[in-house]
DNA sequence: ACTTGACTTCAACTTAACTTGAAGTACGAG
DNA sequence: CTCGTACTTCAAGTTAAGTTGAAGTCAAGT
């Protein structure tokens, strides 16, 4: 922005694992095993040394914010296969990933609150028929107590 | 209740590990590991086999409910401990604890509402600041772009 | 040229929450 | 009493998501 003398060139210079690391607060052996396994990308220099492209703050910031909602790396390598290889991704690229994303979350927030909800009645109500109840046999293994509705259904959304 | 000569007994009748484990929906090796880490507790026959109380059953459903919300066993023993040892736990007792993961929840619903908010302000939009907002620095770690507010703090409520 | 710090690979270790398997013992029906 | 199933312990294996350490290489400042 400031143009003049000061270096341009770190503008669109590619990043070492470690100015990587040091920018998304993310340990350099965590970007190395998002490497190996397909999640981030990077070219080698003449010496074998990693370099990145600018666009892999992006890629590892999702991975973080995804993850700190608890969705697994493989779902997350699976999303970010949806980006394009050849180019950088643009906003509608990126656009489309969150708002696959936003469905899960959706879903996540709706089952919270029906387990909040259900804890409250089935608990918290003292009338103790936790173990029959919906919260406590999401997998609907309800011994003698008869089949009931499949409930809470831990589904994955749009995403691979 | 009904005098009589149907086996009354296995009303009251303490379970084995089978049976907690085809009632609850839980493994038999779960079970023995969940006693080995001190969440459930057990007596044994002369011939060294384990015999639960009823109230296991509310444990164990417990544990679960809890376990589906991402608390960790850990927590969940830590929980527990509030329950009186010496005598079945009361409706308040239950009630207690299930307060306090109410409010977990609560946090909980409220830090992925946050989530889905950010992600939509930020990649949604396809302003592209994904790196320097909220939802990618959670510990702060904003590299030149100056201290932010702590937020997302994943802090644990009034339970142990 | 030399030193220092960042980089490389690879194997092994870590934690949580279990599961699996082996070898042996108990319980209940017939 | 015998049979079969359910139980016992203990050790080792599993998966996810990395971290740690060893042994060596690269890059940059003086």
């Amino acid at each position: 922005m400031l143009g003049g003398m000061t270096p341009v060139s770190w503008k669109t210079r590619e990043l070492t694992v470690g100015q990587v690391a040091e920018r998304s607060g993310v340990a350099t052996s965590a970007l190395r095993f998002y490497e190996k396994n397909g999640l981030i990308h990077s070219t080698r220099t003449s010496g074998n040394q990693r370099r990145y492209h600018r666009d892999t703050l992006r890629r590892v910031a999702f991975i973080r914010a995804s993850q700190r909602v608890g969705i697994t790396l493989e779902k997350i390598r699976g999303a970010l296969e949806l980006l394009p290889e050849n180019r950088t991704p643009t906003p509608s690229d990126w656009q489309r990933l969150s708002e696959c994303w936003r469905e899960d979350l959706n879903a996540r927030i709706r089952e919270l609150e029906e387990l909040r909800d259900d804890l409250t009645d089935c608990i918290g109500c003292g009338c103790l028929s936790l173990s029959a109840c919906a919260l406590a046999n999401p997998h609907d293994v309800a011994a003698e107590q008869g089949p009931g509705p499949a409930r809470h259904l831990t589904g994955d959304g749009c995403c691979p």
